[in-house]
DNA sequence: ATTTTATGTCAGCCTTGTTGACATTCCAAG
DNA sequence: CTTGGAATGTCAACAAGGCTGACATAAAAT
């Protein structure tokens, strides 16, 4: 029986998708996600964070003077959850959090120069993999990589990975 | 600035990896796991249940009659915490575990009818989700999809993931 | 007979999710 | 202007599921 995703058969893909092609589609996405998370977990226990830390630091990163409910709803947590993180960060002197401008309510987030820093490690690590990953498998593969990566998220947390595209910070 | 990871340039593939391409790359890592698993984390939280008794089912219904210590190196989780769950899965008549023939002081561990009803229902909905990505992005993607994928495990779950091609339950 | 291995269990800790209660701020309707 | 709701964020307490350490038991290996 053969195996590999490549004996597609029938008009458009119908033989294509076994439930053991599946399968094994299933059992790799779990494989790599732990991979794609080891490196960044090892960097974050020697300063006792966790992975929650790092997503908070990635995504105020990547959007400086974000909002905690923005945050909330691309993190998919509760406030409560992500206060919890983000008080610890900020006791740490990793993130600041400004009262809003406009509205005194909010509180704008924004990276320190440490805060930055940390995330340039973590994010570095977790870049060389999947650079290295990129580059076993070329270019072709990276492509479809992303395709079935963005098909297989929900849809609304589609549009919201899609409205991230031009952003320069 | 031109987007998606079509426009490689050089003899190999130099500019291809900008450190713009590789944080999207892990942002859709991260969104299409959150899809990859909320199907099923719906279906578990109706039973009282969480993604470690969806990993056990998984693995047990893989490979009929593992045995602890085979699930624990699979899983990559301590024998307590493992435990916990086993026992409920045990007790509520999902899993049975029998001593083993050869070597008495192994557990064998199988699927009860409900417990292969319950990973069908699990899994089912998973295979949805990625059929329908697969569906969406064609065949060669998935191909990129699976290399890409697989580079980024570690090596030794890289091997353990291969070692689980040729096996009929 | 002793040691090693496989498994199970108890206790206790940590991270990170949850809900509930509450404070602050804004805004809009009276 | 005041007052009531809505939005935003904080604090407290709890649960799931990781972890370590210590210990018990049974069976295999030496």
């Amino acid at each position: 029986m053969a195996d590999g995703p490549g004996n597609s058969i029938g008009g458009e893909n119908l033989l294509f998708l076994t439930d053991e092609q599946l399968r094994k589609g299933i059992e790799a996405m779990f494989f790599a996600y732990r991979g794609f998370t080891a490196d960044p977990d090892r960097i974050l226990e020697d300063h006792g964070y966790g992975r929650a830390h790092h997503r908070a630091l990635h995504f105020i990163n990547r959007t400086h003077g974000t909002t905690v409910n923005n945050l909330l709803s691309v993190l998919g947590v509760t406030k409560q959850s992500l206060n919890r993180v983000l008080r610890t960060l900020i006791e740490d002197g990793l993130v600041e959090s400004r009262i809003g401008k406009t509205d005194r309510r909010e509180r704008n987030l924004y990276l320190t120069e440490a805060g930055a820093a940390l995330e340039r490690t973590l994010s570095e690590a977790q870049r060389e993999r999947m650079r290295a990953a990129y580059r076993a498998a070329g270019p072709q593969a990276v492509a479809g990589f992303r395709q079935v990566l963005e098909a297989m998220m929900d849809d609304e947390i589609r549009s919201q990975y899609n409205a991230m595209r031009e952003r320069r910070s």
